[in-house]
DNA sequence: TTGAAAGCGGTACCAG
DNA sequence: CTGGTACCGCTTTCAA
């Protein structure tokens, strides 16, 4: 592989000039920049990151962690933390919690001395944790506000108020709220948005359960013993399954039920089942997660900044007037 | 940061030794292995990753290309491989392609000098660019085979075998294969495997689809102006929509058609269901992609290795016999 | 604007 | 088994 030198050589310049001519361009003068760079281009010279990681002390990496990748929510975030990565030269290595805090800590050390800066997506650590894991390198959770740690939240919290006043605004006076995994920091806040948006209606919480397409197929029992009219599933799949299993048992929507999502459907790649849920700017929130991580990268900034999302209720054919009684 | 010099003059004993007593333990007495090691403990010594990629030419680094994060099949995949790199003490570079094979040059080229190898599950590019990307650093590729390339590919096509198999036992003869992505390897495959062991059938194959909820909603008319009274589908997110569609219209499993996944559904993190699909190791298959790349890595092997991985089919509800004719 | 030289923090060779 | 030393490839003073 080509380094440094032979470019020098090549072009009649000294290594340093090279250096500068690749990366301060604004350091050389017109004439030798050029002859450099198509030096460097002939020669196909790509530079040693750990080399120049090893002088300047940053190695262009980030770590970025999710609970689950199975969760399709995540596929968007990531595309939009890779774009913002990408942008700014640097590689994403994305890992996996598996909802473990444990693993998450070890996540913290092992990745403190390879990267740059860590974001953590709805990580499930004590918020002290956090604000110590922020002192040693840059962090940004998303879809997580601890003190003194920068974050990025989208704010579905509100955006279950919009829909908890569209259910009651049917005349619906009994909700299900089918909550999120175990340990979610946004499932309480999701709930009390609901809660405090529809109260003229009293709110069932069942769960929790996991994001995943079968456990609301086994919610399906819980949600039709508990007498209520309407429905809103903290996840996509969560809902699919539901839905799924309503449809099986000849429960019709919004006929017998309405049904409605915390959530986005269009990370799990459908537009088509018209269900009622939250637009959520989840690819805008991987990118603002990363932009921020690396302003904080660059600058060495200690303060703590936190931006709010807002989502957008999309009212669809999922959910529809109060049902006269079944039965 | 403790630097290796620190543990060294702490310890007493040279950098070298700090280095070997912690890199090559067998080559430095216990005792001084000891002492070392709990003096690196209490200063909090950890290694520096660039200075030592610098000097070994190992960045500790692997890319996992995959074609989206969406499809829920590549969360146990990945799963699998990052858990191969952990116990190799590496990272795993996540790496999407969006199914664009400009896209997947790109990030082979530009990945190139930063990583010890790269993993490219199902990748697009032509057979002799990735031929030629072997050539230049090690190349691994997932349910894709190339010359020259080491390869790991999941055998459904035999299991799309079975599967013809079993719905030809049940009494079916015409049945609709939803097909999968364009471009994709190995969907051609798994249709052939189809046709030959269901030879008593028509087997008509529809698509190419996107592995998408919504796709297979759509194609539910397909399905049903087609005739055909089994359905194979290429993904198990495609086969949920076709299912949910189905129910829909009434249309009931296996009564008026028998339906079955070409795809490990337990992916989508689901068993309920109850579907007829292929149990296939996608854990077991990222772990092998992973370990068989480090191999290449450490041995600088150049021999292509091909590993075939076994599938098993799940005969469930959703396959039934023939149905009397409809309507 | 450019060149020379000093490291960044490890590893590995060579003596002892 | 251990210490000394060169060096991996690049960036960055410091002088010219």
């Amino acid at each position: 592989m080509a380094r440094l030198e032979d470019v020098a050589r090549e072009a009649g310049v000294s290594a340093s000039t090279v250096s500068r001519a690749l990366s301060r361009p604004d350091m050389v003068s017109e004439a030798t920049r050029a002859r450099v760079v198509a030096v460097a281009e002939t020669l196909g010279y790509r530079h040693n990151s750990a080399a120049r990681a090893l002088v300047t002390g940053r190695t262009g990496l980030l770590a970025f962690s999710v609970p689950s990748l199975a969760n399709p929510f995540y596929a968007p975030v990531l595309a939009g933390a890779q774009a913002a990565a990408e942008e700014a030269g640097c590689e994403l290595i994305v890992v996996v919690t598996n909802g473990s805090s444990a693993r998450e800590q070890a996540l913290y050390d092992r990745l403190a001395e390879r990267v740059d800066g860590f974001a953590a997506a709805a990580p499930l650590a004590a918020g002290p944790l956090l604000t110590d894991v922020a002192r040693l390198l840059p962090l940004v959770t998303l879809d997580r506000r601890v003190r003194g740690v920068s974050s990025v939240v989208i704010d579905t919290p509100s955006g279950l108020g919009d829909l908890g006043a569209h259910l009651s605004g049917l005349g619906h006076r009994r909700i299900a709220y089918l909550g999120g995994p175990e340990g979610s920091w946004l499932d309480p806040r999701r709930l009390r948005g609901l809660r405090e948006a529809a109260t003229d209606c009293e709110v069932r919480a069942l769960g929790p359960y996991p994001p995943e397409f079968e456990a609301g197929v086994r919610a399906a029992e819980a949600v039709l013993d508990s007498g209520c009219t309407a429905v809103v599933a903290y996840s996509s799949t969560l809902l699919l399954g539901l839905l799924h299993r309503m449809t099986m048992l000849g429960v019709t929507t919004p006929g017998d039920i309405s049904l409605a999502c915390a959530d986005d459907l269009s990370a799990a790649g459908l537009a088509m089942p018209d269900v009622t849920a939250l637009r959520v700017p989840a690819a805008e929130a991987g990118r603002r997660a990363v932009e921020r991580l690396l302003h904080l990268v660059s600058s060495g900034a200690e303060g703590a900044g936190h931006q709010l999302l807002p989502v957008e209720l999309r009212a669809r054919a999922s959910t529809g007037r109060l049902p006269r009684p079944r039965g």
